[in-house]
DNA sequence: CCTTGACCTTCCCATCATGGGAAGCCTCAT
DNA sequence: ATGAGGCTTCCCATGATGGGAAGGTCAAGG
């Protein structure tokens, strides 16, 4: 199988394959004598475990320990479990922190008019928003980007 | 004052007051004899308000079209109005996303024993996970990044 | 047998917002 | 005058992804 077609059958892009590889999320494959990358269907697999992984949101760093788990026959489940929980714990973090965002926002757009005057909560909040509402709060916010 | 002072009363760092004047975010501020950076108050009130919409997610574009309708007084709410909606449904759809690895992950953490065997609901599903439970979700999932 | 188009290869660049760090200059307090 | 700490510019890295150029390869049809 040429890249091509394995990028298909595994939803990952071709591009995105050669990265992999070059990272060491998969070994270097097979290739033919003029160079061509050559997949098996255990590539394939392999590729359809991390693009699953990718959909669930896992970064490439905890792929790949969920790949080194996988081929361990003699894991515990409870390692698996705790990179799922704590990838949890992230993924609410940011929830929470886009909440805020959007209550925020939301409040202010409410009371917006929308029209063509220029009177705008919006503005005004951003234009003397209190900076320092609880300083550790933003401390904590700051790190994770959304 | 100097760019440390300005970052300290502005809350953004002396690193990315430099990068937003770069990129024109802010005008070239004036400078000393020796070529220092010198800001007065109203610079530091655009630095506030640059911080402040960056808390609330906007992106560096849109706080490009915050500060201009800031800047005019002829402005219409409704233009501001419309980029904050924009913002708001950007917001959601990410939460929306996330919301969805989280119940996906939850679900499968649940069944998770966690215990020093190897049986393993997690990967299981990553392993066999169907790669294409709808195929247009996942094209209109795949380029918002979360 | 040769051409053509669709593939493949590597390499470089861009994104977005941010930080790290080096080399060198400036300023202020002692 | 000296030393600490601030400032300057410049380069590099992040993470995951795409775009694109230059050049080699393969298969099908004339």
């Amino acid at each position: 199988m040429n890249i091509g077609e394995a990028a298909a059958a595994s939803g990952v892009s071709a591009k995105m394959i050669r990265y992999y590889e070059q990272i060491g999320l998969v070994a270097g494959v097979a290739r033919t004598e003029a160079g061509y990358r050559v997949y098996s269907t255990s590539d394939i697999h392999r590729l359809r475990f991390i693009r699953r992984a990718r959909d669930l949101g896992f970064s490439v760093k905890e792929i790949g320990e969920l790949l080194a788990l996988w081929a361990d026959r003699g894991r515990a489940s409870a390692d698996v479990k705790r990179i799922a929980t704590t990838h949890i714990a992230d993924l609410e973090e940011k929830m929470r922190q886009i909440r805020e965002m959007v209550s925020t926002l939301r409040h202010l757009a409410d009371h917006c008019q929308g029209d063509d005057r220029p009177h705008c909560p919006i503005i005004d909040n951003l234009a003397r928003g209190d900076l320092d509402e609880e300083p550790q709060k933003r401390a904590a916010r700051h790190p994770a980007r959304v």
